[in-house]
DNA sequence: TATAAACGATGCAATATGTATCGTTAATGA
DNA sequence: TCATTAACGATACATATTGCATCGTTTATA
């Protein structure tokens, strides 16, 4: 049962949240995580310093909240039923937000490395709801080995995206969904 | 040919770099890389914050130095010509390194998403090394198809264990050594 | 023995953080 | 309608960290 208390007292401003949220995104585009400032944001998004305080501990949580955002938006697409189709999709829409806001993303990780408390929000609020939809893809391909986990399935795509987001070695495009794919597929049909 | 040009001046203290590598890593250990300061380092290696300034531009730098120094030991292992047991001891090597030091790594990562200059030379002083390690190792297993990139088979590999090492949420263990064995020899088989 | 550069230390300006406080604004509820 | 409550923008403040400059000292070379 969700109990829908009604608060005193005048509400949170969800434009300023949205526009923090969407100004941070933007900095750290232009000037990559270590770079941006609080006072940075609340410039950028016309808000006061003290409202982002008021809300976020530092800037990680502001990443987080950001980054769960972003990724929710890919979660929310309709399955065809169809295993090629809906991976291909899952693909192209991932590689569009990594190839726009990696940096975010990969901040969250290097965050979470060093706060366990902080590392189990990002896989609740973020990783575990991805990995959720990409395991309900998979599994639209019958015929899975019994050898084979899920976790380590799972593991095996999410890391290999990671890694060239990362790295930054070679690009999140076709040819990679297209190996991606055929990977994946074989690695399936043992 | 390699100049060996002798210079004047009191050399550099290769004790004083030593200890403040080892004091960096125990630190980010300890703390995470985002509370590591300077004045930390200086004050835990028993250096002058001046003599690590004269070295390094920032953190960042000192990790990056660090990182390489502890890959190299990986890398120098002889192989022993024999696909399987050289593959297996390099995921326990990489394991034990990654287990230890995880965090210092994926800060390399992060800080390279921002900096391209910083991006190559993380590239050149670290992953392509390794990737070449890998990558030597695995040729020795015959018979690739030809549909099948290095490129992309060792970013499934090096991916798989990056995401787990970040991610957290499985260990890098001798299942995963396991599955990985399985998988790529799979794979390499097509 | 003169030269040169690294060493530890210390000081300093500039910047960022996180907390506290202020008057103002926008909600609820009696 | 009007008291209550909490978010809002702003501003001030103590604290911490950075990066640079300077100092006398130490350890090399020529």
């Amino acid at each position: 049962m969700k109990s829908v208390t009604t608060v005193k007292g005048r509400p949170r401003s969800l434009e300023a949240r949205q526009a923090i949220i969407e100004a941070f995104t933007e900095l750290v585009r232009q000037l990559g995580y270590s770079k941006v400032t609080i006072d940075g944001v609340a410039k950028a998004a016309g808000v006061g310093r003290s409202t982002i305080y008021r809300w976020y501990k530092d800037k990680s949580e502001i990443a987080l909240d950001a980054a769960s955002d972003y990724s929710l938006q890919t979660v929310h697409m309709p399955l065809s039923g169809d295993f090629e189709s809906d991976f291909r999709a899952f693909l192209q829409n991932t590689f569009a937000i990594g190839n726009e806001l990696g940096t975010m993303y990969t901040v969250l990780m290097a965050e979470a490395q060093a706060n366990t408390e902080f590392a189990k929000r990002v896989w609740d609020k973020y990783s575990s709801i991805r990995r959720e939809h990409l395991e309900e893809i998979l599994k639209q391909k019958g015929g899975w080995p019994a050898s084979l986990s899920t976790t380590f399935m799972l593991d095996l795509v999410f890391g290999g995206i990671w890694y060239r987001l990362m790295s930054g070695h070679a690009p999140l495009d076709d040819t990679f969904a297209d190996e991606l794919y055929d990977s994946v597929s074989h690695l399936l049909s043992k």
